[in-house]
DNA sequence: TGTTATACTGAAAGCGCTTACAGAAAGCGG
DNA sequence: CCGCTTTCTGTAAGCGCTTTCAGTATAACA
């Protein structure tokens, strides 16, 4: 099925006969793990230049050598989230010299046979995992096996004692609510979910419900629907409530993406946004400021925890001592959609 | 350096030792590749589960097997464009049972030992190369070799016969700039050029003349300014023109990314979008109608783009004969920014 | 001058897998 | 019951590389 490569690319052995040494000594200047006479280096180095060799990774790897690349695994790519991220994760690995090839979409077990996740212990050093990209189980798996492990934005599961880095959800979402009630008098504040399971999410609500709770707001579930940190979803939900005659003077949408659905929602069925309903997001993307209005969010500092996470999965696999847990700070930026200007 | 695994992952050995059947064998059900008897088969599977194992992809290349994964090359990950075209090639991928790994960042060679690609034949069976990512000679050094390989948003160097897949930039940049001339009687419109030697830019502005020429309007070289297709560029650009004292209508910007910078010098500046300049982009990424005032631009169909391209080059590692260029259209999208309500 | 450490090099084993090649067992027509 | 195909399985040779081990030559030292 496959075409035939008509030129076979340059292997060591190539390079050693050219230069009339063993491979051994091919290899010897390749890494430089052993002392090599100059004239042979020099040998050697233009023999390399002359087949235009590179080494074959898979056949390094499969001898011992370690990948120098570390992999990241996320549910997909879209929205302003993960670019971010992922500059502050190239940050950190080019730091150490290091590589990061990403892979990008759900892990699904599909007509049973599992598909293995095409990033693991055979391509990379270590990996990055973003949130609930990996069942338990899998995750399981690769710690067992010592494999280098950082997760972002979630916990360990239980019982493994796996680096973990994500951002103070509780306290900027509680902020940000207070926001709304103190300065601009909300008392009916919907909040929409992110996914089932996301740990953003839970944090966000607690903080939510602790605003409420700290001004004597009680709480009410209708106010609580789904946004799925997704703007369509949002927009569903946002729509249905309109539709419905649920009353709320502002929305906490979990994050921007979400708060952008919300805006388009208000703005289709003829509110003003923030005159009518205040919205708020959290994560300040990049496109946050930009809107109109331009959105009250809070700055979880993505790029920040990306360099972190590089930096303890770097940790990892020299061996050394990560930090547990990495909680980052968020702040509160206000802009123009909360109602103030 | 690197840390010591404690448990070793269980091998093909392994499995064909607790199954009491050669590696051959399990080699065979792995890949189906010669009948096995079922009962073996079973014990095998059952082997297979119990030790947890799932194969050595190094291993597994380095042995001549496909690595049914495909690798995507791109300078970086910013910004709304990539993510559609990310959607694009995964679900193209997906399609035909690969694989989709990432490389984000440019190809630099640093202190002179040029740093290798870290996806190419070793661990890919084909790449597809986003626009200036690689420079021609690595190209053609994987093209003399027979790796497959698609270019994205840019033709093949010449000689090389490289599948490529793009979109009809000057036809779509043509339009738009019509619209502002005959819709809004705009007669000074400024041009915000790409990073130089990108293609796409070249059209576009190719286009932009077309469209001044149709309509009598002299080119003025004064009102094409460096964009980069980058917010932050785009935005100082205009802000030295305002400074300088630079007359200007309209401004197409090249993309949508610069469009959003332009807005915000705009209203920095008290210049009312579109009353006092419209503005106009090209792509129509996700947050394009989300902006204020949602952005008049082109619908390049970039998830489409994915999908050929991918379709391409699956094409190419089959054997097949790909379709040497693919030329997809682009559609006028009107929305506020240009003057339209 | 005889030892001994040191610089350098090659032979060879093996990483985990695929894949000829060949042999054994079983099915089939005559 | 004999040859012949078909089905199933094992042996062994690599894929391109790293790395131990065992040198040989040279320098350092007494």
């Amino acid at each position: 099925m496959s075409v035939q490569r008509t030129l076979r690319r340059a292997t060591i052995t190539d390079v050693a006969r050219l230069a009339g040494v063993s491979i051994a000594t091919v290899s010897r200047v390749l890494n430089g793990t052993a002392p090599v006479a100059d004239d042979t280096v020099l040998m050697v180095r233009q023999a390399m230049e002359e087949l235009n060799y590179s080494p074959h990774a898979a056949a390094r790897s499969l001898a011992g050598r370690s990948t120098e690349t570390i992999g990241l695994l996320l549910p997909r790519l879209s929205g302003g989230f993960y670019p971010p991220l992922i500059r502050g994760l190239e940050t950190g690995a080019k730091e150490h010299g290091f590589d990061l090839l990403i892979h990008a979409s759900v892990y699904v077990s599909q007509d049973g046979a599992r598909r293995p996740v095409p990033l693991d212990e055979r391509n990379t050093d270590g990996l990055l995992i973003f949130t609930d990209r990996l069942d338990d189980s899998e995750i399981g798996r690769l710690y067992e096996q010592d494999f280098p492990l950082v997760l972002l934005y979630r916990a360990a599961p239980a019982g493994l004692n796996i680096p973990s880095v994500t951002v103070e959800n509780k306290r900027g979402a509680r902020s940000l609510v207070e926001h709304l009630i103190t300065d601009h008098g909300c008392r009916r504040i919907a909040y929409l979910e992110g996914p089932v399971g996301n740990e953003d999410s839970y944090w966000r609500e607690l903080g939510y419900c602790e605003a409420l709770e700290a001004h004597a707001i009680p709480f009410d579930s209708e106010l609580v629907g789904r946004g799925d940190f997704d703007d369509v979803q949002a927009r569903a939900t946002v729509e249905e409530w309109l539709r419905s005659g649920v009353q709320f003077d502002a929305i906490f949408a979990g994050d921007d993406e979400a708060a952008s659905g919300c805006i388009m929602a208000l703005r289709q069925a003829g509110k003003q946004v923030p005159d009518d309903v205040a919205v708020v997001g959290f994560d300040d993307v990049p496109f946050a400021r930009l809107m109109a209005p331009s959105l009250t969010t809070v700055r979880a500092p993505i790029e920040t925890v990306g360099e972190v996470a590089v930096r303890q999965l770097i940790t990892v696999i020299n061996g050394g001592e990560p930090e547990p847990f990495t909680l980052l700070p968020t702040e509160l930026v206000i802009r123009q959609s909360c109602g103030c200007r």
